[in-house]
DNA sequence: TACACCATGTAAGGTGTTACATGATTTG
DNA sequence: CAAATCATGTAACACCTTACATGGTGTA
């Protein structure tokens, strides 16, 4: 489905990026929802290019560090909102080793079970606290108070990840009270 | 991290099944945290066959189709119980297509990211519902009163597809709200 | 001048999907 | 007897990770 070309393709639509910008990117903010590696994002921005949907201008960093700044060409916007616009079937369920795990209960006893539980409990609080405070940084520097604001995706991206992970930590609770009857 | 292989294990480590009963079960109440096709688990049960954790014996199933029911190993029981106890670090953020359209939502005129947001809403409501047509089920058939219940693990999965659900389905409605403002 | 970071790429291998390929059994 | 289902496999390709490989820039 190429759902890496159009993760890029948005990120270079909002402004010219390089390769390393949009690595770090995937390593920041939209890490809640997709990521990857640069093996993975220089081949794919040559193949846009090939494609016609970027484009790029080599700008010298210093004395002779060359970099290469993309920048969406009308065709790449046009694939985009395409894209954005296209009604998509539902994803199948998200893949989760935990819960393999889980669903094996029956194999471990019943220390192994609580003590597994617990660890991935502590670690998913944890990664909520994170993202609570992100939400509080996020909240200082932008504004996000309507749908066109510049912060409003970040926002409701990070809120959902929030209420993901608080749904996480309820479930693994559950099943530790569930455990101990 | 070969899941699939710990996957298959622990299928196999319940009753001796054949690739295609494997094939059966990720297509049914594994479906909510892990799944393959026949074309990855047949070459798995060929390598585990290899590494000595299964073993198979070949049945006639009327005239002269051939099955092969896998059984697990001494060797392979241990491996699956080590995998169970191993405590691994959190997992990336799995990946979410509907979420990486979401943060692109500047791009997207409002109508369509309203119909988007339904479109989705509406998918998600009606996989809930489905999830808790499978408990009510669920609850008739087996007994999940105790974690050493067969059904105990079959019932906190369903019971953790149904709040993740839900909590997809109170972010969705959170969005439209903060939307229509 | 050493270290962290900026910057770009390729190679090998693991994981997963779609399609190809074949044949037997059961059920209506 | 036709269609659905049982049953097992391979091939090609897409996607993704880990490791290899190289070199420049800024700063303490």
């Amino acid at each position: 489905m190429r759902t890496l070309k159009y993760a890029i393709l948005g990120l270079i639509n909002r402004n010219p990026l390089t390769g390393y910008d949009i690595t770090k990117e995937f390593n920041s903010g939209l890490v809640e929802f997709w990521y990857a590696k640069h093996s993975q994002i220089y081949p794919e921005l040559k193949k846009l290019t090939d494609e016609g949907l970027i484009s790029y201008e080599t700008v010298i960093q210093g004395e002779k560090l060359e970099k290469k700044l993309y920048t969406i060409t009308e065709k790449g916007r046009k694939s985009l909102q395409k894209w954005l616009s296209k009604d998509d079937p539902l994803e199948p369920t998200p893949k989760d080793i935990f819960k393999l795990k889980a669903y094996f209960c029956d194999e471990m006893d019943h220390d192994t079970l609580i003590k597994q539980f617990k660890n991935t409990l502590t670690k998913h609080i944890e990664r909520l606290e994170y993202l609570e405070n992100s939400m509080d940084e996020l909240l200082k520097i932008k504004d996000i108070s309507a749908v066109s604001s510049p912060g409003f995706g970040d926002y409701i991206i990070l809120n959902g990840a929030i209420m993901r992970e608080k749904s996480y930590i309820d479930w693994l609770e559950d099943c530790l009270r569930k455990m101990h009857l």
